[in-house]
DNA sequence: GATACTGGTTACCTCAACGATACCGGGATA
DNA sequence: TATCCCGGTATCGTTGAGGTAACCAGTATC
């Protein structure tokens, strides 16, 4: 048996969304994560997705799917049973993940304290000229 | 005197737009490219960036002045002078468009096919069933 | 019969990104 | 006076990603 997804994977609160880098979808980066360590079950990658609606999940498979991304295997069993799993291609995103995730580790405080700062400090005239 | 920015620099109709990777919005990684070799005026960034209305243009540009990644410089000349430019932050996303660069390069190809022979299946029946 | 489970589907809505078009202010130049 | 240049603004409309809520089919179990 495969180890069950941690529900705290990721954390909807994290700064992440501010990152300037995007994998896919809205969730394809973190539907790729959930499968790194094997095929996963639609109910089980609900959990980690935290908040993510089975709509929204069923049309970032589907377009995974159409992208070679990932494989559906649908097992005629009941309660049914249908397993996704990462592609070789699917896979090869692995690496631009971790890539943006080290820039994340990096940079991205920089990138928010900048932000923090310009928030506090208005914007300065676009054109200064030395005051009448 | 620095060399004009090409206005080939970047097509259209690339299949870029199918890439799984985003840096920023829309224009933000052109326009890093655009300044990787050094400041450039507004109306410079135009011409390279075909299409883009100075409306969006300016909000890409402020955006990325908020995070950090680009500094505004405006010189009290006339005709008006203002020029952009990569901060080490901005500089420091050049890796990781490369690396989003080279993925394409290595596997845009297999999306796109596993994309074109998709299109052309219909989706089979979400669970195969034996015939009655 | 009622209920639960899985893996969805359907209709509707919201919001932000993006785009099209037009206009502007100040100075230089003709 | 008129026109051009530069670096923008202002206003409006479109589009699509994503979210909400409700529903469904088939089987098994109570």
């Amino acid at each position: 048996m495969v180890e069950p997804l941690d529900p705290e994977m990721f954390d909807p609160v994290c700064p992440s969304s501010a990152m300037p880098i995007q994998i896919g979808d809205k969730w394809t980066a973190m539907v790729v994560i959930c499968l790194e360590g094997g095929p996963r079950r639609f109910t089980e990658l609900r959990v980690p997705l935290r908040g993510i609606t089975p709509k929204v999940l069923t049309q970032t498979l589907r377009a995974m799917e159409r992208d070679g991304l990932v494989t559906r295997t649908a097992y005629d069993e009941n309660p049914p049973r249908v397993e996704y799993e990462l592609t070789t291609l699917g896979r090869s995103l692995l690496t631009l993940i971790d890539a943006a995730r080290s820039w994340s580790r990096d940079h991205l405080p920089t990138l928010l304290e900048a932000r923090r700062a310009h928030e506090s400090t208005p914007r300065p005239a676009l054109l200064q000229r030395p005051a009448p």
